[in-house]
DNA sequence: TAATAAACTGAAACCTGTTTCATAAAGCAT
DNA sequence: ATGCTTTATGAAACAGGTTTCAGTTTATTA
């Protein structure tokens, strides 16, 4: 059977098709008997309005857009999970879109999101500060309600929501602090990405504060099969220094470490502690189970997706920039001395 | 600025709208002078033709929708990665949809993408198996073109593309009575889910031949922070059949074993021997590193996507049952007695 | 150089809804 | 019964493109 249209369901309920129109638009203001009429072809042809011949006048494509550097890092897909949860309960689609972290791919998927009148986008920049600029004002420009998810840029017209990074970072320096370690090193990835560079920010402060300073800070790549490499690459220097702890802005940094310390007969933490970030599903499952920092990515994309509805919905934005407190897990990978 | 349609630029390129439409969709007819005009026009209103309005005639969205039962699982994240990689590249965008385990949100969905007019769509059912046949017959009376991935089922008229879980399961097998083992027990994700089935059914299948029965087949919820509760009480049954090895259907679960040993003092390979299966980005972070099962979900995704693509372009499919082979990985986790 | 084919182009219809504006019918107060 | 609101509906314009069909140029062939 072919697919029935608006015209096709007017004829055969006897009314005019703006009154088919109404019956999905505003129901409130057809009739009863009018409705039943409707509402029986509709089910006879089971017919639903098509979402692209009423989009071309209301504008409104009910989707929106998620753009996101990279899906190779979980944290990215808990994000577009949480999206999905509450854009799905609204009718609303997600489609997702890849910078692959090449943020001239950013200005394509600009002009493609525009081209398809998508109500709105989250988004995750490559590198989450003003070098990101770039999208965002394609977006101030094109007049696409934009979101900033994951990294907050402090001067920018659009709302940022993302986890506290410097807390973070407070949050691990502090505990071991606690726990009287003295000698701390770092094992990052890239200070260039604004939440790693918050990250170390906030262990440094902290560090200072209690008259101590790191050790050595060392930058790993972002590429996962690098890491181990890079890890293995940097260790005699820090070993030379004698730490008793090492900060890693990652979960899955820290349990390289633990497996290359524990080649060279280090054990963790009776020689060394370490403490991760991230809490990734496996950070409780492997021995030790990792001390880390948890935030709650899932979280983030609901907020995300809330804010721009809301927006979609109101004309202005619930908050501009909101930020969510992580939160110390204690396991065991952290002695105190 | 206002957003300029293609009657602004005809106007101003001095041409016929028509001659517009072609110049985005078939310049090789339009002459190269007024390719020239209409270009210059284009760059300076920045203007992109309206996909909605173009969809509206063409009954094309160029969206493919993806649908998956979970976001939470790495597998099915892939297989986005996967499909996002190639429709990117061809101009097509990816939605994504989640039923939740929930086979009967698969069928709003379904309706939901009809109305939407999705080009077609990349499906991952629920269960695997003829139970998800509902959402296939949708698609199909609904003439919505659409894949089956990661699961096949046998007479369905929908192309599949999986990995050979069967062929999996006897590399597993074969692996470990290759290194003499004789008491092999099986923990798996519920059998109800095809893939897992086929998995226990390659390993049965194989220690048959070898003259070798399973000692004792458990399952444990899909649910991850239930997992290591129900390997917990499972244990001791199995215990009590003396294993000298554990087949398990994911390395999440080898991990999880992997702990639980642990505890109870028995060492891993040392005391048993433990083969995974997904070969997950940790398996070979921790010690010992996990022999497993490696089977390219992202591969997957490509091939559907392009399969898809491929019958959109041409009204049949590449190919209606591939199969692709996984892959034996011998790490540390498994010893020859 | 006339005849014919090929290459371009425009007018108008079409796609599937939404929305404005006008009108008819019904309800209500006087 | 009259005049004034309300309520319900339809006709037609509109949204921003695509496509068919016919017509005008230009190129090619004999």
């Amino acid at each position: 059977m072919k697919k029935a249209t608006i015209y096709i369901i007017a004829k055969e309920a006897g009314v005019s098709v703006a009154t088919v129109s109404r019956f999905f638009n505003n129901p409130d203001i057809v009739s009863e008997s009018t409705k039943e009429k409707i509402y029986s072809i509709c089910q006879k042809y089971d017919y639903e309005p098509s979402f692209i011949a009423s989009a071309i006048t209301t504008k409104k494509t009910k989707t929106i857009a998620i753009l996101v550097p990279s899906l190779k890092e979980p944290a990215f897909v808990e994000l577009i999970g949480g999206a999905e949860y509450v854009l799905s309960a609204r009718g609303y689609c997600l489609s997702v879109f890849n910078a692959r972290q090449n943020i001239k791919k950013e200005l394509e998927i600009a002009k493609i999101i525009d081209s398809r009148s998508i109500d709105g986008v989250i988004f995750s920049g490559v590198y989450g500060d003003e070098r990101d600029k770039v999208f965002i004002s394609e977006m101030v420009k094109r007049n696409i309600p934009c979101i900033m998810v994951d990294r907050i840029i402090p001067d920018i017209d659009i709302p940022c929501v993302a986890s506290n990074e410097y807390l973070g970072g407070r949050l691990a320096a502090g505990y071991l602090i606690d726990n009287n370690h003295k000698n701390i090193g770092i094992i990052s990835y890239p200070r260039e990405v604004h939440i790693f560079n918050e990250r170390i920010r906030g262990i440094s402060t902290t560090l200072q504060k209690a008259g101590l300073k790191e050790l050595f800070i060392s930058e790993v790549p972002l590429e996962f099969n690098k890491i181990e490499e890079s890890i293995r690459s940097a260790m005699p220097e820090l070993m030379d220094q004698k730490p008793t702890a090492i900060i890693t802005s990652a979960d899955s940094i820290a349990f390289f470490i633990i497996k290359i310390l524990s080649e060279m007969g280090i054990g963790v933490p009776g020689d060394i502690s370490i403490v991760g970030y991230d809490n990734i599903l496996y950070a409780n499952v492997f021995s030790p189970a990792l001390s880390t920092i948890h935030h709650d990515t899932f979280e983030l994309g609901k907020r995300a997706a809330s804010n721009i509805l809301y927006r979609l919905a109101n004309g202005r934005y619930l908050n501009m920039k909101e930020m969510m407190d992580p939160e110390l897990i204690i396991r065991g990978s952290v002695r105190k001395i």
